[in-house]
DNA sequence: ACCTGAACACCGTTCAAGT
DNA sequence: ACCTGAACACCGTTCAAGT
């Protein structure tokens, strides 16, 4: 039953294999005829899959999304129960994941806002979310403050990813974004100066 | 002495149609081809001003950074002779450019960071400079708190690319994005809560 | 359902040639 | 210097066909 049919994981195949191409050449340089070729079946078998090549970016997007979000929510949960050791833990996830990930983050982020892609943006919704429930809960503890919530709320996702740009793109290192990290979420915090 | 050799703007002309493809297609849909078919001269062309595609990418990028830099300089020359006003000036000028141009701008910040592309790291560079000089000089002006000068100007620097990142991506309308940067700014200045 | 093979229009790039 | 025209290899997409 090995069947010359493929294996049956060809849209998983696929998939890996675009996502190591992104991640070296970028994704100018995904193609779907020479993934096919690198997975041994016919230019068009990838057809079946991914009715085009958009498709197979979009797929890719909604895949990332879902890891980052994983990714966040393992390092919230792997966190002290403290508000701003779990506020640190999920940026820090989510700027590791800018390093990481550059090209893939940048694609996701890509057609997330495009006009076609819904089911792009429905995977991002949660990683938003992510940020915003565990923001709200600090605001409902009291461990934040809580003058206007949604204010602050997208005020800190807004430097969250400004870092996460920052490391991305190599104008800060990962160590400088740590500190930038550190420095946010200190401020947030109310704890006073940015710099100790 | 128009001449069928077509009349001397065409790197120009070519740079204006690329433009204004990026903004309506997106980079991807930007064809030398098409482009040269646009501007009626051979599909050949083009090769003598833009020896690839990626060199044309690379062009608009440059101008990209040129004309960012030039709006933000002028917001800041256009502001009140006060520390707050310029900052948000400028940082104003600059959601501006990433909700009018995004698909330019996430260009921009595509190859800024390429390996290959040392032309448009040097076209960024001004742009980071613009907000570290005005920032620098609220800090010596004592304007700014300077505990720690270089950690307090990335901060600030992240956190206005990720309210231009929001914007630019329609994840916050440009009203919000006013607010947002009036808290961001008001909240540097250690005017105290973030939310009057 | 899943894949193959041929065909079409398009593209980037290169080369030889024209003015 | 600047442009044309032919040629090459590659690509996405579509269609008819095979199992």
């Amino acid at each position: 039953m090995p069947s010359n049919y493929h294996h049956g994981n060809l849209r998983a195949e696929l998939l890996t294999a675009a996502e190591k191409k992104l991640r070296e050449s970028g994704p100018d340089q995904i193609s779907l005829r020479e993934l096919a070729r690198e997975t041994g079946v016919s230019h068009n078998a990838p057809h079946r899959h991914f009715p085009d090549r958009q498709s197979l970016l979009e797929a890719l997007a909604v895949a990332g999304f879902e890891r980052l979000r994983e990714e966040i929510d393992g390092a919230v949960g792997g966190a002290r129960d403290d508000f701003g050791q779990r506020l640190r833990a999920a940026a820090g996830a989510f700027v590791r994941f800018a390093v990481d990930e550059t090209a893939l983050l940048e694609l996701m982020f890509s057609l997330a806002k495009a006009e076609g892609a819904k089911d792009v943006a429905e995977a991002a919704d949660p990683v938003y979310t992510a940020f915003a429930d565990l923001i709200e809960g600090g605001q409902e503890s009291g461990e934040l403050r809580s003058d206007d919530p949604s204010r602050l709320k997208l005020l800190m996702i807004a430097t969250f990813q400004g870092i996460a740009s920052l490391a991305g793109t190599g104008r800060v290192s990962e160590a400088e974004a740590d500190v930038l990290l550190d420095d946010a979420v200190q401020l947030f915090l109310g704890a006073g100066t940015i710099a100790r």
